[in-house]
DNA sequence: CTAATATAGACCTTTGTTGTCCATAATAAA
DNA sequence: TTTATTATGGACAACAAAGGTCTATATTAG
């Protein structure tokens, strides 16, 4: 249980692009030589994040990627959806062998309230509770967030010296 | 990004040994007929979790698995750690590219306090902050509390009925 | 001794990740 | 219009990990 690697090049490559914001587009040779990335794979992993409306991009001379909205505005959550894809976190494989029935089976009193969840085991709802936790925390970090940390610990370095 | 399907048998299978505990040793027939795994998968994963101390084994004829520790005392964390191993969530790939220097590069300020953090890069702190939320969330939970909670459940039934 | 049970290793298949290469489309500049 | 530059999409391959089977071996109760 790891994430890949095309989640770490995507979120660099979108760091790289907020903080060159205001300049022109930045080409898949910049961003590839920023991250020691092929620029082969790279440009699939953008490929990727402009079809989601992550970035947008353009062909030709000067062409190149920018942020598709303000850099406060893409959580880690979007990026990692993206890339990872967004199957749950956690999902019971044999939904009817006898344990997963068993751990599934709800009191009439929670069927009852309209809960969307059907027969959703014991195992299960503690890890979709993981999940949940999980993307809170993702949801509250930004591209912004980090550029904003970065400026913070480069200005406190200048301020020593 | 996704939890394999041995963590979710192994999670079943423990809840299985916590709900007989105080009848004899579980043998592996009787596992995998509960969780609708063949065998010989099962027993890999079963031996896995002794080796990590979480069950006990006895071969021979009666014998089978337990519980190696009070099921309160079994995390959904120590779990998962045995089956998917103990590697970080995330880490950054190309530590020495330009943009992750430009991102690990602290204050003299916070290198001064103790800590052992080296080099680590922004988007590997965000991440990290992810993975001990998540820790602490799956450390929360345990094989008893999800018996609890079926038990819960069962006796809500009954006086309904 | 025998039947039942767990263990360990070899092996195989499927799937996902990481990566390359090439043909094509789009675009700015000459 | 032509050319150089840049992104896109598809095919493909190498590799690793997950999922799974089978067999030989060790252990133990009866």
């Amino acid at each position: 249980m790891q994430f890949s690697k095309s989640t770490d090049y995507a979120l660099h490559a979108l760091i790289h692009l907020g903080h060159s914001e205001r300049c022109n587009n930045v080409g898949i040779k910049e961003l590839s030589g920023a991250l020691g990335v092929s620029e082969s794979y790279l440009s699939k992993i953008m490929s990727k994040l402009r079809q989601d409306g992550i970035v947008r991009a353009v062909s030709g001379v000067n062409g190149g990627y920018e942020l598709a909205r303000p850099a406060d505005q893409i959580t880690f959550l979007d990026v990692i959806q993206v890339i990872e894809g967004r199957q749950q976190l956690f999902e019971c494989s044999n939904s009817s062998s006898r344990q997963h029935r068993l751990l599934a089976e709800e009191g009439a009193a929670q069927r009852d309230q309209n809960r969307p969840r059907k027969n959703e085991c014991l195992v299960e709802k503690v890890m979709n509770g993981a999940e949940q936790h999980l993307h809170q925390y993702l949801q509250e970090h930004t591209i912004q967030s980090v550029l904003d940390e970065a400026f913070k610990r480069c200005s406190h370095e200048v301020n020593k010296k």
